[in-house]
DNA sequence: CCGGAACCGGACCGGCGGCTCCGTTTCGAC
DNA sequence: GTCGAAACGGAGCCGCCGGTCCGGTTCCGG
């Protein structure tokens, strides 16, 4: 779309480019939103000037940030819808978080499929609760970019969603509305059990748990 | 304990404290907690001089309002705590969202009575996880008054799960670690919904049956 | 090796928000 | 009614942070 060709960047610019975009997600994630700017540059080694140049407003860094983790994650929910779509499961593996080893014959696929996309987003979101936040308060549903990559995860969720609905893994009566909000808070609880790993697993097993029927 | 025989306020200075918290309260939920101390002044129709005396900090504005908060919810969990340790049911009834109808004979009381609880917190928390979370973040376990209160509702929070899981209602390898982070969360999920009431209800349905043993 | 264009970096600017200071107003004891 | 002390209020002060500007540096085609 807008990734018209642009005459490519000086390695150096590139170069610098991928430290800012780095520093970025480093600082950001571990010490707030709020951080300076300055703070940033400095991580990345490289001036104010430069950062503000490659990303003309903070917000702008912050979006693009976001649209890398947004996209990383499209790519696996992708593919996992992909794969529980089609019966005969083990595709090449694009996560490897868990590995959910295909455990029943046919239908147990998309219910595993199913959760192991939404631990796949909540891992993958670990610590960018915040990034939603701000970027959701910033503009009215965040920039295009972002709205892009955010559809598509959704709709890779809802195809997810109703694969396990149909073979009964999951609650008829659970929509994309809760389902996005649970995955929200199951990202904000994991988050205060990063030390923690076992408590973790026990917050994922109750959600989890509570989406299937009983 | 803190709470030595200061002088009283005088009237019209006990009046515009209140009007503060109460304004700080509002503005702080709906506007976010980055409101500039001003805006609060003038919602409570006051200076900002007078704030300042009152508050000497906006930080201690901010932990004035979640104190009266946390106390709120101790009273009421301590309610439910106390109900759910003698086994007839129906107390004088404290907090009335949704009212858990005594459903069962004997222990299905212990059960309502913690589910009533969660309700209780995460109902009287919408809105203010930004708070504690601000908290958290300034000082090592926020301040000690917050810190009282919330041990308090720990403790209920803690003795109403074992009583739960003494009568079966909720699975025993639930500890009060991932229980406070599952508040946490869902207190954000639920937030996401408040003009989706259905929705709401359904995060709660699943929280809770993932809480249970299967 | 050379020249110029692209890029770098950090001193600097402007606005904002937390907090202070002090002249004015209000309370309440006598 | 009178008077001192307590409280009010809002005009600033000050530091911080996002964003700009321009002299110096680095890259790359010829």
């Amino acid at each position: 779309m807008t990734g018209a060709p642009e005459r490519p960047l000086r390695a150096d610019a590139a170069r610098n480019r991928a430290k800012l975009l780095d520093a970025a997600t480093e600082v950001f994630t571990t010490r707030g939103i709020a951080t300076p700017t300055e703070e940033i540059a400095r991580a990345a080694g490289v001036g104010v000037g430069t950062l503000f140049r490659h990303f003309p407003t903070k917000e702008a860094l912050l979006e693009a940030v976001m649209v890398r983790r947004l996209e990383e994650i499209a790519t696996t929910t992708a593919q996992l819808a992909h794969d529980a779509e089609r019966p005969d499961g083990a595709g090449p593996g694009g996560a490897g978080s868990g590995g959910a080893g295909s455990g029943g014959g046919d239908g147990g696929n998309s219910g595993e499929a199913f959760f192991a996309a939404l631990r796949v987003v909540v891992d993958r979101s670990a610590g960018k609760d915040e990034f939603t936040r701000a970027l959701a308060a910033a503009g009215v549903d965040a920039h295009a970019a972002l709205h892009e990559s955010g559809t598509a995860i959704r709709e890779h969720l809802a195809r997810l969603l109703a694969a396990a609905q149909r073979t009964g893994a999951v609650r008829h009566e659970v929509g994309m509305t809760e389902l996005f909000a649970l995955l929200v808070g199951t990202t904000t609880a994991v988050e205060r059990l990063q030390d923690d790993p076992a408590a973790r697993e026990r917050v994922f097993t109750v959600v989890f748990d509570g989406l299937r029927p009983r």
